[in-house]
DNA sequence: ATCCGGTTGGTAAGCGCTTTCCGTAAGGCC
DNA sequence: GGCCTTACGGAAAGCGCTTACCAACCGGAT
């Protein structure tokens, strides 16, 4: 008999109490330290415990009126569109700055005893909402990156779920967490053109209805105008957060032969790095030729050549900002309905003209 | 009243009952297209369900005999310790290749239903194995990253619940799923004495206790050594699977003094890229002065300058993998015990002294 | 010794589902 | 029309836990 193999028996509460020769209520007890059982019902139980390798079903925890201690986290994966061949196939796929915040949840959650749920939604997946309020039923919370439901299902389930979004727009009955993008955007306008004397500068954006990149963009245009220098803006300039979007934007412009300003912002920092990528293939060199920027700070922007100026969000934080908001609505009942603003800091280093740091590339605060 | 915002009323399936008019056993049988319900009672009970905005509790229908459709992954979180300052600060925490490892996973678990249920432990964690067996217990099977549980924990909890390891080692009672290591670092070695004719060759691992680290290690210093080259070796090459602890393995060399090999070939991406950082800082170029070469090929390899000459493991595909084995242990209790081989392909660019590809830096399989 | 507040352990209800087991209605055949 | 087969709806059990609720028991005061 080969029962070696299938022997996936977990014990059970009653089993523990068995062993022990208790009622499971004692077990509960002990296990969740309520009432002070008698020390030698305690330690009967945690021999009996350890002896089974019990741990308690979560499932039946959760169901038994208690949490579920998960926060479902949702991402939104780009379509895997690669027109510029298989170079960028799968970079879509590296999505540094949303796992850098889920793992800010994480660790935020992970004091509360509580594990992330992640899922994943691509745009253009039809079943798109029964996949977000499955993963509702399976939390006791939901953090949204991006927007990733209609507003009319996210006041629908927000009155099921707490929900805090991120880089989303705060609504009545949801939080949003964000960096402060305008105030970002605007000291890194005014270095480019009051530092470095750049005349026309452009904005190049994140996915066209993200409330992140329009912030930046309209705060960049407003600050660029204001300072006298010129605002060159377009739908061509419209990317999508990733590399490629950002490549492709700076091919198209190329191809069509529109003259370059002398700085591109862009929205992200995975923007900015396709961006150089393709400037260089076509032997146009920065910051010499031109200069761009990122926005968020990745890590990885530490190791470009040229290194990366960009907004600094503290990414991590977001995430457990994010986690202690909810957290904060679940089990303290905490209205919801909040704007909370990270600040971030322009990080001055090469790309946009500045001078390398000798020795090392150390971050400049702005 | 404020009742507009404590409304977080969830409605049961007997809620639905009630306003369908029929049993809960009805309700409950066309959610799940059980027994062919008659069109008119289907058609209150879906009429009922969109009205009130029910979505069954998840909780529930795991305890009640089914699955929870989750699956559970553990990754090991580096500990921050940051001896070169705060250029590295939270680079440790940008675990790229875990990160796509789970993005492979979840695209898989989507397939099935399944949602990933993330915990990170960090080594120095006394209470890691506790967090591990909570999160045992919130899923229906396991995918450990790395080596986060001794194997006399893994034995027993691979009891209790299916458990699929990645970068392990395949027990009795386990899977493992990994790329082909010794392939990947023999075409390496051959490729760096053969055709470029380096006679001196370092390997720098990565945590000194992973079997990755170590199949790679000696994969490498075999076939350098069976080629004619020779292998350098010591503890000195010790690194950490991170951009710092490649830099730091430089650092230290540099500073004793000791002459360098012609080429050195990283446990990963990562290492490789702090070892061409920290190289640079030093006036020493890579390729010109030095080869350096990388492992897994993560996407940000193909934007580094120069570009990054690697071992290419299918990574998502890894995650996709262990996803599918676990499943097949779940759902049809395949047994454990496999040992799963992905291959690997050397990609040949820049940082080994391969010429850059004029126009694009497409990858060559080797 | 009797009574009484304070503890501690056991019993059982119930969380929201799935599913088995019946009962009944509907349809096919003689 | 009566009988058998089949199809569907409903009642109820039960998944593994937490937690009232109640019984028993302790020591101290009377």
């Amino acid at each position: 008999m080969d029962e070696a193999e299938t022997a996936q028996a977990q014990p059970t509460i009653y089993d523990v109490a068995r062993e022990a020769g208790v009622s499971i209520a004692s077990v509960s007890r002990v296990l969740n330290e309520r009432r002070n059982p008698r020390p030698d019902t305690k330690a009967r139980v945690m021999q009996a415990v350890t002896e089974l390798g019990f741990i308690p079903d979560g499932a039946a925890r959760a169901l038994s009126g208690r949490l579920k201690e998960v926060v479902g986290v949702v991402i939104r994966r780009p379509t895997p569109t690669s027109p510029s061949g298989d170079l960028y196939a799968d970079e879509e796929e590296s999505l540094q700055f949303p796992d850098l915040i889920n793992r800010g949840i994480e660790v935020a959650a992970q004091r509360r005893d509580f594990n992330l749920l992640v899922s994943s939604v691509d745009v253009d997946d039809h079943d798109y909402s029964r996949r977000i309020f499955a993963l509702a039923r399976k939390s006791d919370g939901l953090i949204l990156h991006d927007q990733v439901l209609d507003p009319e299902q996210l006041t629908r389930l927000s009155r099921q779920i707490p929900i805090v979004t991120l880089a989303g727009v705060q609504t009545p009955t949801t939080t949003n967490v964000g960096g402060d993008n305008a105030g970002g955007m605007r000291a890194l306008a005014r270095h480019l053109v009051a530092d470095h004397g750049f005349r026309t500068l452009a904005y190049l954006g994140g996915h066209a209805t993200s409330p992140d990149s329009i912030a930046r963009h309209s705060a960049f245009g407003a600050e660029v105008t204001a300072a006298g220098a010129s605002f060159v803006d377009g739908p061509q300039w419209q990317g999508n957060y990733c590399a490629a979007g950002g490549a492709q934007v700076i091919e198209r412009l190329l191809a069509e032969g529109a003259p370059l300003p002398e700085a591109i912002a862009c929205a992200n920092d995975q923007s900015a790095l396709g961006v150089v990528h393709a400037l260089s293939q076509h032997g146009l060199e920065v910051p010499r030729d031109i200069a761009v920027t990122g926005f968020d700070d990745i890590p990885v922007a530490r190791h470009l050549r040229p290194l990366l100026t960009t907004v600094r969000q503290p990414i991590q934080q977001l995430g457990a900002t994010a986690f202690e908001a909810l957290y904060a609505m679940v089990c303290d009942g905490e209205p919801a309905g909040q704007d909370i603003i990270l600040p971030t800091t322009l990080i001055r280093r090469e790309s946009c003209g500045c001078l390398p740091t000798p020795g090392l590339a150390r971050a400049v605060a702005g």
